[in-house]
RNA sequence: GGCGGCAUAGCCAAGUGGCUAAGGCAGCGGUCUGCAAAACCGUUAUUCUCCGGUUCAAGUCCGGAUGCCGCCUCCA
């Protein structure tokens, strides 16, 4: 079964073939660093380290190279405004970013590259595009003259004509045609700069990620990946840039996240709309925050709200509560004397495990169908109720620690958890912290809630259910739900 | 103005020509329980915004209408 991806540029999913065999490089635009993270960010991280999970799962060497922007226009006016270099800015948010990407459990890249330590291959690569005739200097800054690259809009599906016609670029005398795009600056006065061929200056947007893809991957590799929102112009402008220097293509398959809305609207500074990821953070557990965006596909917009949030956590319970209970049976299981088992449910044993080793492949084919993780999940959830009706269903056969469906349910869960980046927390923590977040959210006293609870015990042990109902009421309208069992009374927050 | 995307149950969301339209959340009935909760079992869209067309067969392809969204400016 192969894998399948969809490309941007013919809108159609595509058999993936990479260029050499068994191995893939993939290249994602980054950050600019001159702001924390929002859910928007997480997003594109998740969907791609998702991308880079299942490639590796499915047998393929990953050469995954995500970049930083640490010199822009943004990081400057930040510098400016607090009094600071440049740099501190930029690593500030770099710093911020990595530590956000750790706890959404986003593996980190092979190669993150920043932007000031290519200046070289920046400076090379422009020297090339001049000696071809697909670049110009006026006065310090240097153009790329889109009109000598007649693919020039093809990733975006236009063309030179339509976007001069709607064009909302700035006049520019300098720019012999207003589509073209600035691949150096010269420095204004008491910004930074760097030397170059062309006066002391910084690299436009654009050419970093063609000098770095160019340096890590070569002139052509798989994969290039972002947001749709860099479709254009950034995309187009890269595939200009390294092409015409190349005179190959740069990236054989392009794919693009879709956005992360808030009330059917894009997140934007001006609409006031933005969640930061850490923020986030602090009131969820973070494998909730990816599965909320893992059951969504990643082309798709998704529309962030606390109400979905809330779903996801629900979800993410369901599937935790289950983990909860794989644990504790195989533990009790460990060290028991071994117990003859009534082999009646023999067969029945077998057909779970062939049934858990099915929904593993189709969890598989899933996402190598353009990583379809939505489907994908819904075998996971398929898998939790499987085995859920297995342990309903086989007390006995558990008490003896001798089912092959154990193992394998153990197997599945970890495969999944693995590939989609959940399921990695201990399950007795993940119940911890998600208590701890939900009551202090409340501003509820856990102290308070467990006496009560203790209280509620008291009174059923001596069998007075109308105070022991009573106390459960009172809990109930804190929103702290009660779970007993044999030995212990279990509480959540609902 | 130009280009593109989406429209599936109360809500979220898979599905890209063919068996009974995944899954999650919410709801309802049953089992379990002192009663609950959780879990399990069952149940909740004769139908996929609307109107035409192609086809033996369409949520899925084509044309049109309506509504929502994105890109064309920095943006994941």
């Amino acid at each position: 079964m192969p894998i399948k991806v969809f490309h941007t540029r013919t809108r159609k999913k595509e058999v993936f073939q990479p260029l050499q065999e068994g191995k893939v490089g993939i290249y994602v635009c980054g950050i600019t660093a001159y702001d924390v993270c929002h859910i928007g960010h997480a997003r594109a991280a998740v969907v791609f380290d998702v991308v880079v999970r299942h490639l590796r799962s499915r047998g393929y060497q990953v050469t995954y190279v995500k970049n930083f922007t640490d010199i822009d226009d943004k990081i400057i006016l930040r510098a400016q405004k607090e009094g600071v270099n440049f740099s501190e800015i930029s690593e500030r948010f770099i710093n911020l970013h990595n530590e956000d990407m750790t706890a959404l459990g986003v593996e980190t890249p092979s190669i993150t590259p920043k932007a000031t330590e290519h200046m070289d291959d920046m400076i090379s690569l422009i020297k090339i595009l001049m000696e071809k005739g697909y670049a110009y200097a006026v006065d310090g800054d240097v153009y790329f003259a889109v009109n000598n690259f007649p693919q020039y809009g093809r990733l975006s599906g236009r063309n030179l004509d339509e976007m001069q016609a709607g064009a909302r670029v700035d006049v520019n005398d300098r720019k012999k045609n207003p589509m073209d795009f600035a691949l150096w600056k010269a420095s204004k006065e008491g910004e930074p700069f760097w030397d170059s061929p062309w006066g002391p200056g910084r690299p436009g947007w654009h050419i970093e990620c063609s000098a770095m893809s160019r340096r890590y991957l070569g002139e052509t590799f798989d994969i290039h990946g972002g947001g749709e929102d860099l479709i254009f112009p950034h995309h187009e402008n890269e595939i200009a840039q390294s092409q015409a220097a190349s005179g190959k293509p740069l990236a054989n398959y392009w794919m693009h996240n879709g956005f992360v809305k808030v009330d059917s609207e894009k997140m934007s500074k001006s609409l006031g709309n933005i969640f930061p990821i850490r923020e986030i953070l602090k009131n969820y557990h973070p494998e909730v925050l990816r599965l909320f965006m893992l059951q969504s596909h990643y082309r798709s917009p998704v529309d962030y709200s606390t109400s979905s949030l809330n779903e996801a956590r629900t979800g993410l319970i369901r599937c935790y509560s289950t983990l909860q209970q794989l644990k504790e049976i195989l533990e009790a299981s460990t060290g028991n004397e071994m117990q003859s088992v009534k082999n009646k449910s023999q067969v029945k044993q077998e057909e779970y495990v062939n049934r858990l080793n099915e929904l593993m492949e189709k969890f598989d084919t899933a996402l190598d169908d353009d990583f379809n993780t939505a489907q994908a999940l819904g075998y996971v959830f398929d898998a939790v109720r499987l085995f859920n009706n297995f342990v309903a269903g086989g007390k006995n056969i558990i008490a003896a620690g001798q089912s092959a469906v154990l193992p394998e349910a153990k197997k599945a869960f970890g495969h999944f958890g693995a590939v989609l980046g959940i399921f990695q927390d201990d399950p007795d923590h993940f119940f911890q912290i998600d208590k701890e977040m939900e009551t202090r959210k409340r501003g509820l006293d856990v102290a308070e809630i467990e006496n009560l609870i203790k209280d509620r015990q008291a009174a059923r042990n001596a069998r007075e259910w109308t105070r022991a109902d009573e106390i459960r009421g009172k809990l109930a309208s804190l929103n702290v739900v009660l779970k007993d069992s044999k030995d212990k009374t279990i509480w959540s927050i609902e």
